[in-house]
DNA sequence: GATGAATGAGGGTTCATTCAT
DNA sequence: TATGAATGAACCCTCATTCAT
């Protein structure tokens, strides 16, 4: 049996409930998630997270919060390694890729977030959103001035980046969760996530580039 | 006084119920609308929905189904025109945005459903998705056949076309409901929705077609 | 069984839901009243509150209503019969006495409102207490004019009118819920709700009454 | 930097807590009362609370139990400067007035308890009352002995006394707290305390006195 | 002596749904 | 066809209380 310190049991139970809350308002968005559900999942009283939280929003801000300063951290220590700007991009591409594949919850959070115009973003978030959108303008910018891209908007190729990924691999939970469903849907799949990444690369990098 | 047949009138009520609801499952999501808010904004009393339609599961089944089959039949209508492969493609990337245009409230469905794995989604609507990406599937097919296209996922292009539009279009939203959001956001909508579609039209048509 | 339309079912169910309201808030008070018990009392499941009257506020507000202009109709409709000043004194004292005998839930309320400062009396309540305090200030103002009494705050003559009648009311049920208590507290009680009228009205009347 | 002893420490600890109880009951009553709100009044932990004094009830009987033994040691100090019944009587009134306006949480909840029937008074706290009334009865049977008063309930006098002053004080509050009530409220108002104890005073002498 | 963490048991409120009319 | 009334089952949240430290 290890020993706890105080401060070390507060923040197991910090994170174990930031995780369930985490998984279940991926799964269920803010008015689907259910607090009980949460805290069962996180093997912690409801009261608890009353007590270390807040309530329901309060919640749902810190899960974003952590989730979206994450990814924007990730991503910015990432991006130093590239030169120029078409280097750059593709390491932008292959980034959300990979933040999207290894932190599954992200996406349905952001889309449903979208969904709903932002309508439950806390500043904190939107910041966040900000310096993440902020890199790829950067990028694009840099791009059109040196005459290899086109001009193009950053929240467009944001989209058309995170939204295929996350949208292949939703489909892929729907095979699982609907085999009767039409075959059709089941040659959509792409299981390996290496070619999904490369498929949307490869149309991103191409559709910016200036045309000789 | 303009005189009715009952069976207009049914017709008209259930015409209203489910603008209503298509409008609020859009606003709120399927967890977050409440069957009150939609009788009410119906001008209709709760119970009537359960008359003509049946429980919050099938009214939604319902929306979706309407709102599904008539962007199906919108595109299918409007593909006929167009001769080749990359022709036909402009047209399904025109149409879907005039489609996301014109029907505001399709989109947040859409993603939401997306989100969630499509955990809601009922066969008919599935059918309904099966036949508008199984057009695409076709335009890319026989681009590639005729060595124009690379291989391409079909739902990559989609979410691609749709969901970049959508997002501009919420990004928008946001900006009249944050007003104090990063002024940084406001750099990035785009107003006119021609131009969105120009844009999102010129990344898609080069990032899919075959280099020289 | 009696047939009854639907407004004839629906008052009676608000009845019995005001009915067993008025008697909880009496007993335990606006923060010991459980709505609970309430709905159980009035033999309706709790939603029915909600859906008839609003939150437990509102109902407390609707009780309060109730009970205190039932209390300034008595007492105006009674005062019409007497005509000079010392005899509309008598009257004022004598239908306080009726009303809180009949009335056993007013008391208790109205106590506890005094002791919080009246800090949830809406402002309707506060129309009806003026009502009441209203006729005796003037009852007091013309005996002063008359130079029959003394100059006295109708405030202070009104509650030593109910406050001890509701006392020595509340001591009886002293006696019954604590047999343990000080043998002292039975003295003190006075069973002929008649004779404490007279002792109160002996008092006042006197009291207030102009020296030779 | 005072140095304190570890058993002032204790006492200092204690007397925060019932001070802030003390006031807190008298705000809000029992029900309404918050251990945490009276935890963060005295500047101490929640459980502290508990582990000085014990639950919530055993918190309430402690502060009653000082109010009240300390309401009786006070008047029975002055009874012994009286001579005769009447300045007896007088004495008991001023007494109350003093120990009203000198300890302002008193009245509320003595209120509150009697509007209760006095469920949760215990029996230390039903001695202390009863030593109190004792005191009161004592100087009527003398008077009424004396054929200087007419019989009179002790209890109807206590509360003729106590509840018209601290009514008047509350009316006071009221005033503050809903400036939109009626304009009838402030003229009933009396901002003297010595003045509201002599028109008591001058009331309840005259209407005990027996006539000429 | 004192406290931060944690919780069981409710408390008020909402909501989808049913039913008699 | 349409609706007002009514409800069971949650749902979010609070609160008094305990316990390890």
């Amino acid at each position: 049996m290890e020993t706890q310190t105080l401060q070390e049991k507060r923040e197991e139970t910090l994170r174990r409930i930031l995780e369930a809350a985490t998984e279940i308002f991926a799964e269920d968005g803010f008015a689907g998630a259910r607090v009980d559900k949460i805290a069962s999942r996180a093997r912690v009283n409801k009261a608890t997270i009353y007590y270390h939280i807040g309530d329901k929003e309060a919640l749902y801000a810190r899960v974003l919060h952590d989730v979206f300063s994450g990814a924007a951290r990730r991503i910015s220590e990432n991006m130093h390694q590239a030169q120029d700007p078409v280097e750059k991009l593709r390491t932008y591409v292959r980034n959300m890729a990979q933040t999207v594949g290894r932190h599954p919850h992200v996406p349905p959070i952001i889309m449903r977030e979208l969904a709903s115009g932002a309508r439950n973003i806390p500043e904190v978030v939107a910041n966040d959103l900000a310096r993440i959108l902020g890199m790829l303008d950067e990028i694009l910018r840099e791009g059109a001035a040196q005459g290899l891209f086109i001009e193009a908007n950053p929240l467009i190729i944001h989209i058309m980046v995170v939204g295929s990924i996350i949208s292949v691999k939703n489909i892929n939970s729907i095979k699982t969760r609907h085999p009767d469903f039409p075959e059709f849907f089941k040659r959509m799949a792409i299981d390996d996530a290496g070619d999904l990444a490369e498929q949307v690369e490869r149309i991103i990098l191409t559709g910016v580039k200036k045309q000789g």
